[in-house]
RNA sequence: GGCCCCGUAGCUCAACGGAUAGAGCGUCCCCCUCCUAAGGGGAAGGUUGCAGGUUCAAGUCCUGCCGGGGUCACCA
């Protein structure tokens, strides 16, 4: 279904036959031969850099390697044309039929279209949002979980059999925090004055736990120590934290597979045998560490504690798993927690972090690499922060929460498909504007309108169409005669729909789901060329007199609403169909 | 100070190790008897922070600097 990859094979085997003849040596590594879409246009469709690969391994110059392969290549009946150009690139021109079979893929393919096995139905399991069950989703993670939930949707597209996954953190400290303050607000709903002391959380999103609490336990709990009531209120609270953060995913669209309990891992013996696995391959040992290099905390002292051989494993220091209490550090439960991730059989891990935890990628990837024995990858994605601004300035004020603005601020501002399409409009590693004004403006400033604009224009052809009285179903579309369609135009834009099997491998490959978006604004960006050329020249109209030309034509603006279509989906975005 | 990320057009950002580094905004010029002008075409704008190295080929990989941000042992 992958053109490029289609032609990609053509030149493996003309290379083949080329060593079967003795122009080449056998036992050539062709991983590096590619064929790809070559920037200018007037370089062809495609081009391959096969022979300047080859020439050094192969000992020939590489315009007589390409020259022997342009010669094979042309016996393909998809290749037209085969030059050498340049150091050694071979320009390969197909046959239109070539690019207008492109259509008949997508129109029997639909939302298939660009679907692929390179996953190999492998296991992989994509960690994001873990936010602490404290308080309410904040815009710091809405980015992470558009990420992570879009490049979930891309892995499964490109034939990885995916589960989406949260860690909830519940085992620390900061729940303790979160049941002394849902305290307060039960005191507070028993008419008292609630003392919300520096260091709790001041949101009022605990009201309504301490109104829970106060339905639950009566006045059960008040004036008592908080040996009677902590443990109690903390998993009450963090389980109705955890009930409100899933409605903050559900708002924004995004849905888990998997919540695992950081709690749930205490008491059961896995934090032990994550850490004993790790000692039976010798990399737990008591120590004491160095201090940082340079600039040392105040109150360093020397200190001897457990530590993890982690620079056994790319790390730079060794790190501690054990307190000097002798209770785990909070790096212990997430060894474990990444042990039972291996443990469950996923090939390949992946992890959605927040780019202040950079920190922890190393000794996480070691932990990884160790309890694994470099078995399983895991690619541990950084989301850079997303700036907010609205009227031209920091947009910092949340009615609800006071001191943070919230993901729900956020979805209802701007609404779940906008915020979505513009957290994938910058790599994950950037950091982001994210402003009210712009993104809700319909004009081409802003992609997510520009690119469901397309969508909607599209569809408005469709309507005209069978107004015309012209059957304009996918079956019909498909059995059209789209030789017609071969204006430069019109073919740039069949171009682009064939790129589109590769762009998802691409894509899906690097982890990065921010490929698509760009990809569909450039693919809007050819429809709204091709649509305004039909101002000036008549015969670039999708609807014209001739039903057959328009049943062409129609086909082709069909292919492209198609692939939007596919393309918001796995963005996690709704196709627009009508804009007034 | 160590480690991580970033540095590309005036601004915001793209670019699986490939050819003459691309879009959008902004600036300038132009296009509505026409399926949605909520759009489109064109011009100008670059030593990809600096210096080396690897490679047939480097914005991309390696080393060292410079600048910005993040982070740095019993907090998660």
């Amino acid at each position: 279904m992958n053109l490029f990859a289609d032609i990609r094979s053509a030149v493996v085997d003309a290379l083949g036959r080329m060593t079967a003849e003795g122009l080449l040596p056998s036992g050539l590594n062709l991983s590096n031969v590619a064929v790809e879409p070559p920037r200018d246009a007037a370089h062809g469709d495609m081009a391959t850099n096969a022979a300047m690969v080859l020439a050094k391994p192969a000992g020939k110059p590489p315009r007589e390697i390409a020259e022997g392969l342009a010669a094979r290549l042309m016996d393909d009946p998809r290749i037209e044309g085969a030059d050498v150009a340049g150091p050694g690139f071979l320009n390969l021109r197909l046959a239109p039929a070539v690019w207008q079979g492109v259509l008949r893929q997508v129109l029997e393919a639909g939302t298939g279209y660009g679907r692929s096995d390179i996953g190999a139905g492998q296991k992989v399991n994509v960690e994001f949002v873990s936010a602490n069950p404290t308080g309410p989703m904040h815009v710091g993670h809405v980015r992470g979980a558009v990420v992570g939930d879009a490049l979930s949707n891309l892995l499964a597209f490109a034939g990885w059999n995916v589960t989406r996954e949260y860690y909830i953190n519940d085992g620390g400290a900061q729940v303790d925090v979160l049941a002394r303050s849902a305290y307060e607000r039960y005191r507070e709903a028993h008419g008292l004055e609630p003392e919300i002391r520096e260091g709790l959380y001041p949101g009022d999103y605990l009201i309504p736990v301490g109104e829970a609490l106060k339905a639950k336990y009566g006045d059960s709990l008040l004036d008592k120590g908080e040996q009677v009531w902590l443990a109690d209120v903390r998993d009450f609270a963090s389980a109705m934290m955890m009930q409100m953060i899933r409605e903050d995913l559900a708002a924004l669209g995004v849905r888990m597979d998997v919540y695992s309990s950081e709690k749930a891992l205490y008491g059961t013996g896995e934090i032990e045998a994550a850490i004993e696995e790790l000692r039976e391959k010798g990399l737990i040992y008591e120590g004491t560490l160095e201090p940082p290099k340079g600039k040392e905390p105040e109150d360093w002292e020397p200190r001897v504690q457990t530590l993890f051989r982690s620079t056994a494993h790319g790390d730079d220091v060794d790190r501690p798993v054990k307190k000097s209490d002798g209770s785990w550090t909070y790096f212990a439960p997430d060894i474990a927690y990444h042990y039972n991730k291996v443990k469950r059989g996923f090939d390949q891990l992946i992890d959605i972090f927040g780019a202040d935890h950079g920190g922890y990628v190393k000794r996480m990837k070691a932990a990884v690499s160790a309890l694994s024995n470099s078995t399983v990858p895991l690619d541990i994605k950084l989301i850079q922060l997303v700036k907010l601004w609205k009227n031209g300035e920091p947009f910092k004020m949340s009615k609800r929460a006071g001191t943070f603005v919230t993901l729900r601020d956020v979805v209802e501002m701007a609404g779940a498909d906008v915020t979505r399409f513009i957290m994938l409009t910058r790599k994950n590693d950037v950091a982001l504007d994210f402003d009210f004004d712009k993104v809700l403006e319909q004009s081409k400033d802003n992609p997510v309108f520009y690119v469901q604009y397309a969508n909607a224009r599209i569809n408005s052809v469709l309507r005209k169409a069978r107004d015309a009285g012209i059957v304009v179903d996918d079956a019909t579309l498909l059995a059209a005669d789209h030789s017609g369609l071969a204006h430069p135009a019109e073919q740039a834009l069949l171009k682009k729909i064939a790129e589109w099997p590769r762009l998802v491998e691409i894509a899906a490959r690097n982890n990065e789901p921010h490929r698509v978006a760009f990809y569909l604004y450039e693919l809007a960006s050819d429809l709204h060329g091709l649509w305004n050329r039909g101002n000036d020249e008549l015969q670039l109209r999708f609807i014209q007199e001739d039903v057959a030309v328009s049943q062409a034509k129609i086909a082709l603006a069909r292919s492209v609403g198609v692939v939007i279509c596919t393309g918001l989906g796995i963005l996690g975005v709704t196709p627009v169909e009508e804009m007034r």
